[in-house]
DNA sequence: TACACAAAGAGTGTATACAATCTAGAATTC
DNA sequence: GAATTCTAGATTGTATACACTCTTTGTGTA
């Protein structure tokens, strides 16, 4: 037989093991706001962290690039992506286009099992926030956003909401307003009702209000850039 | 002086600068359709073709892989990408999405300027056309619609619609129906017609009726898998 | 003859070593 | 005393070497 007892199960199709576990770690690390931005992420000091070589850290650090959560500086390392006011929002109109009609397809195409599976985003979302984890409470919630693009069986669009969703709850926890009462139970609550009438064109208006509402509790006058590149600017 | 002789020239920012050549020569030739979907890229050869190192080689297939442009296996290496039908489809309903009102919010920041860069993608076009380039004619065609996005002052989703077109015009070297005429410097230049009136809707319109007409010009219905995963099934 | 097993070969995954570059601190000069 | 240059340390960029996995081919047996 083939299939003897020496396969490890489930080793299946990622390439590089090793580089993704560190990678994950990072971006929890990152969107958990545990690694604030601009901070300088040193390969040797990660390698030792993790107990890999600097190559692994390398090519996660690459691929943390790739979803810009990390900015990569020739010769200078990486750094935590510090989002500009400017890219905040337009992370929050790329969505708007995106989102609420992928919501309106999704409703088309709700089935008991996919409303299951949201409740239960809220839930752990719920639940994550209950246990001082907001963090992981806002990858959650964001998660929930890319859920319903696969429901909408739209999986380049939930790939590219996906990459938004990870920006955007990095730009959240830098200029998140109110610390306290994320709104976002009510509207993802308000949505799943939706859904679950399948009501295509109340499920686009409320994640379209949804995303509005997001957008402004966010903080986007001041400009926290502590000093921009004095030295690129002076040093010459 | 800091500002010595020994400063090359515009070495600014880009980290790697040898793994963005190869990235960006393997890029080209996927994109001109030289390496065919499912061509298998070995990093030994690649490392002698270019004469750099499997470290360089292995990091630009890593980027391409991010990009979709080469599927990495598990200690089976790097092929070309091959999309599938289904991902053709999305891909456009995806572009449906963000590219209409882009380019509706590019007819109000229209300059004369950026009428004349578009003017000059569409010829560079021509010109690659008229050389049998193809290729190079498709990704300029690509191009036009990411310049677009970034007339719109939308960063983000202009590089949203740049992964969507690298992605589509590998898809249109698969799918294209006709071989000849490219009928897309009609509905450019209809669009720059529009630009220029900073007439938004038709902007909107035409941009919505040019990328139907495209996917339309597709060949969806057959699957050109010539063998698929021919062991997997028959092998066990 | 056909199937199964095994060994060799090729190719990827990872670690380490070396080279180039940048940063920071100390010494020297104006 | 301040500024600039030089030197030493640290960090990134690249190459190479080794380990492991998969594929393939050859051989033996039913």
């Amino acid at each position: 037989m083939k299939t003897s007892g020496k396969n490890v199960p489930e080793r299946g199709r990622e390439p590089q093991r090793a580089s993704a576990r560190v990678e994950a770690s990072l971006s929890s690390a990152i969107h958990e706001h545990m690694l604030p931005p601009g901070t300088k992420l040193s390969e040797g000091e990660l390698s030792e962290i993790y107990g890999v070589s600097r190559t692994i850290v390398r090519s996660a650090l690459q691929s943390l690039s790739h979803s810009q959560l990390v900015d990569l500086k020739a010769n200078r390392g990486a750094f935590v992506a510090q989002p500009t006011v400017r890219e905040a929002r337009e992370v929050f109109e790329a969505r708007a286009l995106l989102e609420p009609r992928t919501a309106h397809s999704a409703a088309a195409r709700m089935t008991p099992d996919a409303i299951a599976r949201l409740e239960r985003h809220v839930e752990d979302e719920h639940t994550a926030l209950a246990a001082g984890e907001s963090g992981r409470a806002l990858h959650l919630s964001g998660q929930f956003h890319v859920e319903i693009a696969r429901i909408a069986d739209q999986t380049i669009i939930a790939s590219l909401i996906e990459q938004l969703t990870a920006r955007s709850s990095l730009i959240i926890a830098i200029y998140w307003r109110k610390q306290n009462a994320l709104c976002e139970k009510q509207a993802h609550h308000a949505l799943i009702d939706a859904f679950r009438a399948k009501n295509g064109e109340d499920a686009e208006e409320i994640m379209k209000g949804h995303l509005l509402d997001i957008l402004s509790a966010l903080d986007l006058r001041e400009r926290p850039r502590p000093e921009p590149e004095l030295k690129a600017i002076l040093g010459r």
